[in-house]
Order: structure tokens, then C-alpha cells, then sequence
DNA sequence: TTGAAAGCGTTACCAA
DNA sequence: TTGGTAACGCTTTCAA
């Protein structure tokens, strides 16, 4: 209709390098005449792109969309990715069948991957690494870490800051309720509690896992009041167990920080609506997925698989009321 | 390299009709040994299925993640999606730029849409219907509800159901924080909140609205507070507003029920958190994103776009403690 | 039940 | 700058 070729409409179609100005008009005008959209299909055929990325998240999802740190990370992918053009494609999947996800993931549907809350079982970075598709990890992983791109905080540091200020604060006995063991940001975070704890001579064995879920942050902080009443600090690895061990704390009669200190990790919006507010260790998730988004983004434009980077974030006190 | 001819092949991978078995299991074993997967764009490029479908949600994304509806929506999606191995593509955009929605869409990018939260402005059913493209809407659509699939509850009913118990209860002034007039549940249960309070004759006045969440609810119900000291009934159009409303409350010393009763809406699971534990009204948002769902795939297994059927589910009153 | 061959709708190379 | 043409990797008809 254009009264050119199909390899100079395709050129006027995508940026239109090398065409002549009136070339490029006359197909203009029939795209707009016609209505015409490519087929992205038969585009990714011949550049093999397909303008997709996935977001993966090995999680039941019971879990997933109660903890606001998906939603954030999701957030600030989507703020990267939108202005490219780029599709997201949410992958979930439980933790036990992570075969769904390399089926999917193998057939090259997405041009690269970003991985969130990742767990030591499903070695996602190694499998990653071995398909060579482009990825960024949120969190360091447990294995492959020297074979693929990541962002992290120093979840240790943060969690000896945080430990550390109850001590100052004059807590003698201090516990710890953990997340999933394995994960590593829990993992960390336990280490930087117990570092802190040990450097100060403080009694070391109070730490007891939660989940990463209100109630499990809950059961934990009962469990470790049971086992300790003269417990008067707590260091908890996630703002939202926090609000768990507020609660645990309140039935037990404990005043918060009068009687027992608490310090929770996140600071994701929920520790500033809590009572009393949760002081707390702030990640800056957003920049985390928006940087790991980045990382993804080079990977993909360079046409090369992942390669080991790594960002860590500094994290930061943000100092309220429950300690 | 099983010694078949590629038609061969391409038949024993889907389904294995019209092979003979030995020609099945040569594919299959060379499958395997070759580790190989169907390239999904040439696949696509011929059958005109891409198997996956997305989820638009004409939201500023703020919104979107703070409301836990949304988040049981995507859950209830994905869960009747995943068996079947099709991918949900997460469609967001800002109310104001659907241009962004529509481009997508047109390219066939997806077999379907299922949509949730839109508004008025963006007269997404009449595009989707307009594109006849295969599409499932959660929550009634303000125009174009005749040419589209979609299901609902009855909002008005619920409403009205939510009023006449503070009615019941002896409350005499009774306020109406509603959603943003945009949007068809809210208006609805607007509605049905004027119609109770007419019938039994009080004060009809006291509406303000809000935005579905938590700061909205919170300023609306001061306002009418504000506006009315002796009010004495409040019905809130969702419960993170009611959660809101419920701080407002407070901060104005009533309490709750007896000085206020307060019925929420929605019944997500933060109805039993509040203090006290929020009366509401439970709309099976579950039960709704699985009809869609289904709705959407059976347009599309039957490769016709959609058809105006609608389905609506009954809200049900939740008493607890806030009424 | 099988295979040859004709597409599917693009982009990319190469010569003109 | 342009156009002819060869891929891209699959499915589906149609005859055998």
C-alpha cells in the first residue's frame, strides 16, 4: 500500500535508519490507514527477543502478597521496565516444583529473568547460569553467587547495628526471631544478632525461627518469652514478624519498650502505623530491584548471560519508639 | 535424529495423536536426549496462540499493592491459570494512559485479558470489545457491560444489608464513606447505603468519599465527623478505608461500637486484625477472579471473543465486633 | 500412520 | 537508499 518493499516498510517501521524521508512517510500513512500492528510473534522469530521479562518468585503465594517486600520489588521492576516497553511476566511458583519454572524459563519466552526470595533448595542461580539467560538476583543466593548477577544489603551489619542499639540501650537479654533458615538473608541477619551478642557477653542461645509471616513472627516471640521471661530486648528479622511479636508481647503483659525493647527490619511503611512505632533497620528494597532491574536490563541490551556483579546496600537505622 | 520426518515429530510433542507408538517413543527419546524445547514464537507464529493471558489493572500502582483485593485477585488468577501451563502477564498503567493498554493488546500479545479496577474513564470494555479480543471483567464496567463477559457482586445489596443492621442497632445518624465515584462498586454501594437510610427515614447527607484507601477512609470519616459530631452509624465501602475510619475514630475519642458502629466492607483478612475486629460485609473476591477466569478461558478454548455473560455472586454479612 | 511441502509474518543480508 | 530473497522454527494440510 505503501508502494515499497516489505524490507523498507520493516525499516520505516523500526526507527527508520536508511530510509528516505518520503519512503518513510508513505508507510507511515498506510500503517495508519491499515491499522496495522507487527506480530510479535513473527518478529521474536527473526530477532529472537521477546521483549518480555520474567519476575520470579519461588513462593507459595499465600506468602508472597502478604509481605509488602514483593510488593515493592514489583513495584520498582515495573518502574524500570515500562519506559523500555518491556513486558513483565510474573513467574510463581512453589518452592518444591521449581521444574515449572526452568520448563518455563528454558524455552527462552523472557529475554532475562529477576529472581526475588529465593531459597537454598531451588539453586536458581546455578540453573540460571547454566541455561546462560541474562538474571539478576534480589538477595544473594546461596550457591552460584560467583556465577550470576546480584544486589543485596548488608543484612549482618544491619542486624549488629540493630542488636547493638538495644544493647546501649541497656537490654541485658536480648533474643532473636529469625526468618526461614534457608534463606540468607535470614541467615545473615541471625549472624549479625548473634556477633553483636557475643562481642557484648550477653546470653547467645535465645533466637527462635519465624517464617517471615505475621503469625509465624508471633509463635516465634511467644515461644521465646515462654522459654524467657526476663527477656527485655528483641531483634526481629522482618518488620512484619515484628508486628507478630508486638502482639505476642502485648497478650504477655510486656510494655514495648518499657519492659521489652524490639527493633524489626524492613521499614517498608507498615513500622511507622504500628504501636508503638517500630523502630527498625531500613533495606532500601526499591533501589535493590530497581538497580537488580538495571543490571538485568545491561545484560540483555550486551546480548551476554549473566555475569557476577554485585551491589550491596548499605542499610540504615530509623529510630521510633519500640526502642 | 529419531529417524521421523518433522511432522512426525511436531505431532508426537503435542499430544501424540495419530503416531504409531514407536514412532511416539523415538521422539520422545530423542526429546530428551537433545534437550529439546519448542521454540514458542514459531509455535505462536502458526497456531496464533501465544498461551498466555494478562491482567490489566488500570492502576497507579501505589494503589494497587496496598489493597489486599488486589492481591487476592492475582492469587485466585493464577490459581485457576497455572494448571493449564498459561502465563499471566501483569498489565499495569496509569488510569490516564490505557493508549499504553490498548497498543499492547491490539497486538495480540496475549489470547485474553482479564481486567480489574477500572474506571470509568477508560472504557476498557468497549475497547476489548471493539478488539474482540477474548476478555473477562472483575466488577461490573460502566459502559460496554453488554458486550463483554464479566461478574460482580451485588453491591447495592450489600450495602443496603451493611445499613439496615446499624438501623437495627438503634443508630439514628448514619455516615457513608464511599469509594472514588469512578468506579462502579463504589457508586453501587453508595447507592444501596442512600436507599436503607431513606427508607428508614434519617438524615441522608452524610456521604464523603473516599479513594479505597487507608488515608482516604481515615480523611473522609474525619470530615463527616467534622461535619455531624452526632453521628452515630458509619458505613465504610471497603475495609481499608474502615481501617482508616477506625483511626479517625479514635483520634476523635469515640468509641467503637458504642459511640460509633462501624460496618466495613470486602472481609479480606485485616477485618479480624482491627480493634475492635470490624463487622463488615464479604464480597467472595476469591470465587469472582476464578469465574472470570474460567469465563476467560472458555472464550478462548472456544476461539470466539467475548460474549455478555455476567455473574453475580451474593455479599454476606460478617458480624464481629465493630457493630 | 507418515512425510512433503506450504505457509505463518517478520527481519536481515546482500546486491543493485 | 532500495528490494529480492533467504531465513526464523514450527504446525497443518494433503496425498500417499
Amino acid at each position: 500500500m505503501a508502494g515499497v518493499s516489505r524490507a523498507t516498510a520493516s525499516r520505516a517501521i523500526n526507527g527508520g535508519n536508511r530510509v528516505s524521508r518520503p519512503a518513510r512517510e508513505a508507510v507511515e500513512a498506510a500503517v495508519r490507514a491499515l491499522g496495522y500492528t507487527p506480530n510479535p510473534a513473527a518478529r521474536s522469530l527473526v530477532t529472537r527477543r521477546t521483549d518480555s521479562v520474567a519476575l520470579v518468585v519461588p513462593e507459595p503465594d499465600e506468602r508472597v502478597f502478604s509481605d509488602p517486600f514483593f510488593v515493592h520489588t514489583l513495584r520498582s521492576v515495573n518502574r524500570v521496565l515500562a519506559p523500555r516497553d518491556l513486558q513483565l511476566v510474573l513467574l510463581l511458583a512453589r518452592p518444591d516444583d521449581e521444574e515449572r519454572l526452568l520448563r518455563y524459563l528454558r524455552k527462552r519466552h523472557v529475554d532475562g529473568a529477576i529472581v526475588v526470595s529465593h531459597h537454598r533448595s531451588d539453586r536458581l542461580a546455578d540453573h540460571l547460569a547454566d541455561l546462560e539467560l541474562p538474571c539478576a538476583f534480589v538477595g544473594r543466593p546461596w550457591t552460584g553467587d560467583d556465577r550470576v548477577a546480584y544486589v543485596d544489603t548488608d543484612n549482618e551489619a544491619g542486624s549488629r547495628i540493630a542488636t547493638e542499639l538495644l544493647v546501649s540501650r541497656g537490654c541485658r537479654t536480648i533474643g532473636h526471631v529469625a526468618g526461614p533458615a534457608d534463606m540468607t538473608a535470614a541467615v545473615d541477619r541471625r549472624t549479625g544478632w548473634h556477633g553483636a551478642i557475643a562481642a557484648a557477653g550477653l546470653r547467645d542461645d535465645l533466637s527462635a525461627d519465624g517464617d517471615f509471616t505475621e503469625a509465624g513472627g508471633e509463635e516465634a516471640a511467644a515461644a521465646l518469652l515462654e522459654r524467657c521471661p526476663e527477656l527485655d530486648g528483641l531483634v526481629v528479622a522482618s518488620d512484619l514478624m515484628a508486628v507478630g511479636a508486638l502482639r505476642a508481647l502485648e497478650a504477655a503483659g510486656r510494655r514495648v519498650p518499657r519492659d521489652v525493647a524490639v527493633v524489626g527490619y524492613d521499614d517498608l511503611g507498615m513500622a511507622e502505623r504500628t504501636t508503638p512505632a517500630l523502630t527498625t533497620i531500613r533495606q532500601p528494597i526499591g533501589d535493590m530491584a530497581e538497580q537488580a532491574t538495571r543490571l538485568l536490563l545491561e545484560q540483555i541490551d550486551d546480548r551476554r548471560p549473566s555475569v557476577a556483579i554485585r551491589v550491596v546496600f548499605p542499610p540504615r537505622l530509623v529510630t521510633r519508639d519500640s526502642a
